[in-house]
DNA sequence: TTGTAGGCGTTATCAA
DNA sequence: TTGATAACGCCTACAA
């Protein structure tokens, strides 16, 4: 192999020997490069002491196919390019961790791409990385720039998306209704006895779109959002204790919040307890995402549960049946839940 | 370009028309496919006019560079494989987050690899991975098995270690001293006034170096550790709170806590605001890794502070030196800072 | 059950 | 500054 540097302690030596390439282990096995490649890719169609001795020769040697040669050629890459905003939200990271895992059980490795959260650079990542020829690729959230979708439609591989939001996909779409959990967390509260409502929502697009669907819930049953504060995502627990003051201002008695995270619930928790504001006795409290976060304040948080586990795993089952040819359908769904814990 | 049909409705199409490929570009411009190549990658070789005659035919065209192809006949993949035992936990998650925008901007795609925290199949993934032909590796945490090592060293591809313990590396180290943060937590409590001091620890290798770091810092001190109590990877906020009651039983008046985490930490000082336990007047708390949610926690924890942004920048930037064949030491190290806030 | 021939799409090398 | 030719390492197609 060219000049490439070895590890140290000389960077700059040679590495010895070129890498063991398929023809070496034919060659030491006695057959030819094509039964090397069988006996490693389709081994019941050897004779049992062929692939025997083929293995033996293959483990001996410490050969390692070159996947590079083999997607070339076969045409089958075996590579999803996975394009993410961030891995730095646990939402996100939970769904790219299920589903990776699920690629790599399956013999798909993935490539990740960070989007961010505006459409800067997404044609040019989503180009550069189409040129790997993946077989497939998951979007964690919508594509924001028109460009980025239409080579993506181009390309004509399957494509799943999930926590995206209703504006039209590209291919298949595995998520929920963000406009429903909006409208369910905004019967619960009202249920509960809350009438003064307010919101704390980072400004993304799937943020407003529950935000959307919470005030038209209000609206149906006679209320209305009283006070509302957008942050910038990703959202954060300092946020959710920064905004509870503001908010709490603009509340009548006794005012119920509905968090676009955990994250920025579990702030104003802390900050109501700094402040000796009681909850739920003085205020109700709903989040967004169930994280351990949620779980482990006290009160517990109460929580719109969307499983990002089980989605990145039906994504990730999706598109390998997509890519294998099965029929499957185009938008699955995933049931969200409200968790009520001690906040409402 | 023909117009080609959308993934769906009919997922068994074929795409009409094969991709654009370079002698295509090559064709439709007038030139040899050599030319296209060096307008994309070397433009600098080529005259202004066929500079713009290519690129504008590439533009009209569609077309993109197959990067499998690139990479077969260049030997130069643009591939980095990042191995890390899970994205789920924030200081990981981080850590790869940079490593990879990093990497990203530097022209390098990033393969993820899932790790976990045994060494099970380990050599499987690294030698699967390895076929990709990766330019070089990141690694979060040493590798668990011998076999994954020595599948590396044999690759002879400049390798990176971040979050890594004491063991001996594979080649390059960004990191810093596990057993040293120990001892400097230890000095900080003993100087802070505790004389009974206690641990919450993941049962993890890095982690157990901390708390023996920490065990000898304290018997230089003439202190000793007085309770532990070890919890299975990863950690979270319950554990934390399921360790205090336990804990504290078995320590003096006073007590100090050194948690191997500050999602640990966390649930500690939930469950202590629960109990009616002051902090720090009748507990103090140090955690490790300065999470956000220690920063947000009231009152506010102190933490170890290891900047996990700063160690996947400068891994990336190591390991692309080191690919371009630019000396560079074998072991950087990152500052670790004890950031006092209110638990001590 | 095994092998031969040829090509996958690009770039290195050398030549003009 | 541009081009012709020959790999890169493997797998598909077809043949034996």
């Amino acid at each position: 192999m060219p000049p490439r540097p070895r590890p140290l302690p000389d960077p700059t030596a040679e590495p010895q020997g070129r890498a063991v390439r398929i023809t070496d282990v034919a060659a030491a096995a006695g057959v030819s490069a094509i039964t090397v490649s069988r006996a490693l890719n389709a081994p019941e169609l050897l004779s049992k002491p062929t692939l025997r001795r083929v293995l033996a020769a293959v483990e001996r040697m410490g050969y390692v196919p070159n996947l590079t040669a083999g997607a070339l050629s076969s045409r089958r890459s075996r590579m999803i390019v996975a394009i993410v905003p961030t891995i730095a939200s646990p939402m996100y990271a939970e769904a790219l961790q299920a589903f990776t895992k699920v690629m790599s059980q399956t013999g798909y490795h993935v490539v990740l791409g960070l989007g961010g959260f505006d459409g800067r650079d997404e044609e040019q990542l989503v180009t550069a990385l189409l040129g790997r020829q993946p077989e497939g690729m998951l979007l964690v959230g919508a594509l924001q720039s028109h460009g980025a979708k239409r080579r993506l439609v181009e390309a004509t591989i399957p494509v799943v998306e999930i926590w995206g939001d209703a504006s039209p996909g590209v291919d298949l779409r595995v998520g929920f209704s963000h406009a429903g959990v909006g409208e369910a967390v905004a019967n619960h509260l009202f249920d509960r006895g809350a009438r003064s409502f307010g919101i704390v929502s980072s400004d993304d697009p799937r943020a407003l779109e529950r935000l959307e669907g919470f005030g038209r819930a209000l609206e149906r049953r006679g209320a209305r959002l009283d006070a509302q504060r957008l942050v910038p995502p990703p959202s954060t627990l300092r946020e959710g204790r920064a905004a509870l003051a503001p908010l709490l201002r603009d509340l009548a008695a006794r005012p119920a919040v509905f968090c676009s995270s955990d994250l920025l619930a579990a702030g104003l928790l802390i900050e109501a307890a700094v402040q000796g504001v009681r909850v739920p006795a003085d205020l109700t409290i709903c989040g967004f995402g169930d994280l351990e976060i949620g779980r482990a304040m006290e009160p517990a948080l109460t929580t719109v549960s969307v499983d990002g586990t089980e989605m990145g795993q039906l994504a990730a089952r999706c598109l390998v049946d997509r890519i294998a040819g099965n029929p499957i359908p185009r938008r699955l769904t995933v049931p969200i839940e409200i968790i009520q814990r001690g906040t409402t």
